[in-house]
DNA sequence: AAACATTATCGCAATATTGCGATTGATTTT
DNA sequence: AAAATCAATCGCAATATTGCGATAATGTTT
């Protein structure tokens, strides 16, 4: 196989698993921490700051965007991605709400 | 290529990443839920209540014992594994202060 | 219009992940 | 001691991810 069988779980755990998955690469920690600081930039900064090519950041920021996470605006040649206030509200809720969840121990 | 080139990444983001990837498949979402319900069980319970295969669940819970999510004690032939309450605790942490560290936006 | 800047995508190779059945090793039960 | 239970591991196949260079597509400058 190879492939997760998402169908096999509920929305819920999708969903968490999904946005975990997305944050779960030490390149799109960096460039979400960097997107907060600078509170957006484009791709090209991303790749002077970082050690990886431009098409691997791409990717990453791709990545991203699938996710929600992250959202982009044209300027013209150049494309401003930023953190998506609204859904990253909601990544932050449905971690904590699992969190929450939890808080139980142990054997 | 294919593998993650964390020598290249902070500690901090290397680890965050990793915790956040442990947590990144809906299986291991449904484990975690189940450990924290039935306050820990053992393999073959979780073999009851998901749709897959024993091996396939003993390799989840061997990703998050890695990733320091989980713990297993033996109990002569079984082991109840059950989340551990310090390391999640930390991993609890290292979310919130992520999140409290972006809390910013946007273009 | 030509040169340049910017980013997405394609194609490729290497590696990782997911999932399963079968087997193994260990403990219990009969 | 034999049979049964439990969980880890091996071996395999399918798929996904990571990363890069090259190219394509778009907009900007000169």
């Amino acid at each position: 196989m190879g492939a997760t069988k998402s169908e096999l779980f509920s929305e819920e755990d999708n969903r968490i698993a999904t946005l975990a998955k997305a944050i779960g690469h030490p390149a799109r920690i960096a460039i979400i921490k960097h997107l907060a600081v600078t509170k957006g930039c484009i791709c090209g900064d991303l790749v002077d700051v970082l050690p990886l090519s431009q098409s691997t950041i791409s990717q990453h920021l791709k990545a991203l965007k699938e996710a929600g996470i992250i959202m982009g605006e044209v300027e013209g040649a150049k494309i401003c991605y930023c953190i998506n206030p609204v859904t990253f509200a909601q990544t932050k809720n449905y971690f904590e709400a699992f969190f929450a969840e939890i808080k139980n121990c142990c054997c």
